[in-house]
DNA sequence: TTATTAATCTACTAAAACTATAGGGTGAAT
DNA sequence: ATTCACCCTATAGTTTTAGTAGATTAATAA
């Protein structure tokens, strides 16, 4: 399941994108018009704003906008920054690898198989979109 | 991440895909083999006798075997008996849908979208892969 | 210039849900 | 009598999803 983390934060990005123009916008006006508790998408929009995607004011007239174009904030790292690695098992992560402990032989591990086709079919998709390609 | 629940389920389905005859093997047998907490695996088993993979026999010389050959047995329905749904969001599932309360328009919904390409992609893998070619 | 207001930032806490596992008893097959 | 699957319950631990309280910053009105 998708946590509610990244649910929001890919809509607040979305609402932002949306935007004709730039100005600051209010956390309160996002989490209003989305639906969203408005102290949870603070902390998500602040994770946000630390990896680079969006910009902030303080103080009057003040929020958030985005810093980058669209077209170039990739859903694979707005994924892995929001949801965690992409893989669903560490042994088949690309930047979070680990070796599975009970695991003796990956390469004849069928779980290892399995799972390094789905997380290849999801990088393909999050690769291939990027925030521009959900807007309206 | 995917649950210890469907690695071990997953793993045991393949231990006895790999056994020569169909001869019935303990629970104790298979939570060895594979590092598994023989509790756990005991009630991973049991679901996947009711879903119809496994047979079991009780009493001295007992334990599970598979009923089905592994190239009937698709990662689709494991992974749903196992892990639950496979879309990460209800709104674009099969076969578990529901509605979001907070999304006014599905069609517009960022999260719709993308999470749609997710399960094609995800739902193309598993569709393809049965226990058969994960096997030795 | 000063006070007020509106907003982000930070940290701590808490409730709820889910995960993984353990324990003990029952009953069937050998 | 033994060996196993079966079934039910409880529980520790972790993660998720918030809520609370306050500090900080900036714009504006007095």
């Amino acid at each position: 399941m998708l946590s509610k983390k990244t649910k929001y934060g890919l809509k607040a990005l979305t609402f932002l994108g949306n935007q004709k123009d730039r100005n600051p916008i209010a956390i309160a006006e996002i989490a209003n018009h989305e639906n969203i508790s408005q102290k949870f998408l603070e902390s998500i929009l602040l994770t946000l704003r630390r990896t680079g995607y969006l910009g902030s004011k303080k103080g009057k007239g003040g929020g958030y906008y985005l810093i980058k174009d669209p077209s170039e904030i990739p859903m694979t790292t707005v994924m892995r920054v929001l949801e965690g690695p992409i893989a669903m098992v560490s042994c088949v992560s690309l930047n979070f690898y680990e070796k599975c402990e009970d695991c003796p032989d990956e390469q004849s591990c069928s779980v290892h198989k399995l799972m390094l086709k789905v997380r290849d079919s999801a990088l393909d998709v999050y690769r291939n979109t990027t925030l521009a390609d959900l807007l309206n």
